[in-house]
DNA sequence: CAGACCAATCTGGTTAACCAATTTTGTTAA
DNA sequence: TTAACAAAATTGGTTAACCAGATTGGTCTG
């Protein structure tokens, strides 16, 4: 019975052994898609665990797919087949937090597409809401003001203007932390922002109009300084 | 006090509502970046939900980066700005499940990227796993058997090779979505499947002999298919 | 012998009590 | 007046008890 207050990593760290004595579980006992999982006050006994511990890496595994538990019934293994389960539970474990450098070379990935899709489905509601994250950035700019996060949200805005639903996550989960270093690292100066405005411009006519080659030739010039910043970070 | 039951998507429906009325107190209180939330058992109060429901929304807004709570001192505002945390509450908020399309999308996306990474990051040591993943789909495959788990975890281990965690994480996202749809609207058959022995090998190679180009443009084609499926689905 | 029905049990979800570290606050001494 | 120290209140995390629906095993009836 542990009884000392764990740090947050050290948190994580449990959740992982958990995780991974549930891979082992499920390979020992070989349970297959839809198969129960034994009832989680047994589980926590068995592995030592409090029930609140297993719960939380029970949810994680939920958020990835891999496990559904359904209220007064029990939890489920889901339905990807035995060796999917046990492959991805491997690279779950092993998966790292995302450097810097991820981050960004994501984002800009991720922004060339959906500025593309952006012109080639937004509705007139997106745009208006493009327009209004378009005016904020420019209003702070011009007022001499740091404008990270309005830059951020006009980008978010066209993430959601693509149509989606997975990129658009996928944007609003990697957004905080590009946020906490760009203010750490100082990766936007007040001279670019002027110029930035007018990128930003190009790129919400270019969506407006519905034409995508040029929305997403715009985005590259938008990033041109960030991707040569991003390449040249090691 | 709620005494009934709440199924799962009752339950999410809460966890929204939760979120608003953060969002709410945000707004009201003026809370900025670095300033402490009220206690769980006074938010969980003055909601009126369960502390356990409460701390679940807070964990969801953990994850997307937007609060982050230190044990034995408090929940804290994300040094995001409150211009920014406003934004992206609101986008969390109309955050729709992603459908198969979006799915499909996003990963043809993510995958011709991380398979040029791999070309040019792969170690010996990611060619290894992708040697194992690309066999045991080979050989099952030649054994008449279905192989759609053996197909995505040779995926999975470019997108490890890739040497980019976010997009490492966010193909674990989106696989065991794909793995099901699949199986659901049998999008792989089996005549294909020989051809794909072919194409995997060729991916494998372009990596192995770090030709980036190449290797996205064997991943293009093993996307053909599945890219004119995914864009007449609607 | 098969099928319907009911109660005991088991389940995940919820609530309340508990823990130790931290933070705040009040007091005292320099 | 201020700095230092200690006690009390506050905090997120943990554990244990509780709830109502789902499951199951056995029993009774046709």
């Amino acid at each position: 019975m542990k009884l000392e207050v764990l740090t947050k990593s050290e948190n994580k760290e449990v959740q992982k052994e958990i995780i991974s004595k549930i891979r082992d579980l499920i390979d020992f006992k070989n349970l297959e898609p839809g198969d129960k999982l034994p009832s989680e006050r047994m589980l926590s006994e068995k592995f030592g665990v409090s029930r609140s511990s297993l719960r939380e890496a029970i949810q994680r595994l939920e958020f990835y797919g891999l496990l559904k538990s359904r209220p007064q019934s029990g939890t489920f293994i889901a339905d990807i087949g035995p060796i999917a389960m046990k492959g991805m539970l491997k690279d779950i474990l092993e998966l790292e937090s995302p450097d810097f450098k991820s981050l960004v070379e994501t984002r800009i990935l991720l922004e060339l597409k959906t500025c593309r899709l952006a012109a080639l489905r937004r509705t007139e509601e997106d745009l208006e809401h493009m327009k209004e994250a378009l005016d904020a950035f420019s209003a702070k700019v011009n007022n001499g003001e740091d404008a990270v996060q309005e830059d951020l949200l006009f980008h978010l805005s066209i993430a959601k203007a693509s149509g989606n639903s997975s990129m658009n996550t996928f944007m609003l989960i990697i957004t905080p932390e590009i946020i906490t270093n760009f203010e750490k690292y100082h990766v936007c100066n007040v001279n670019r922002a002027a110029l930035g405005i007018q990128e930003h411009n190009d790129i919400y006519e270019a969506i407006k109009n519905q034409d995508p080659t040029l929305a997403k030739e715009k985005m590259k010039v938008h990033f041109k300084m960030l991707y040569e910043y991003c390449y040249n970070i090691e």
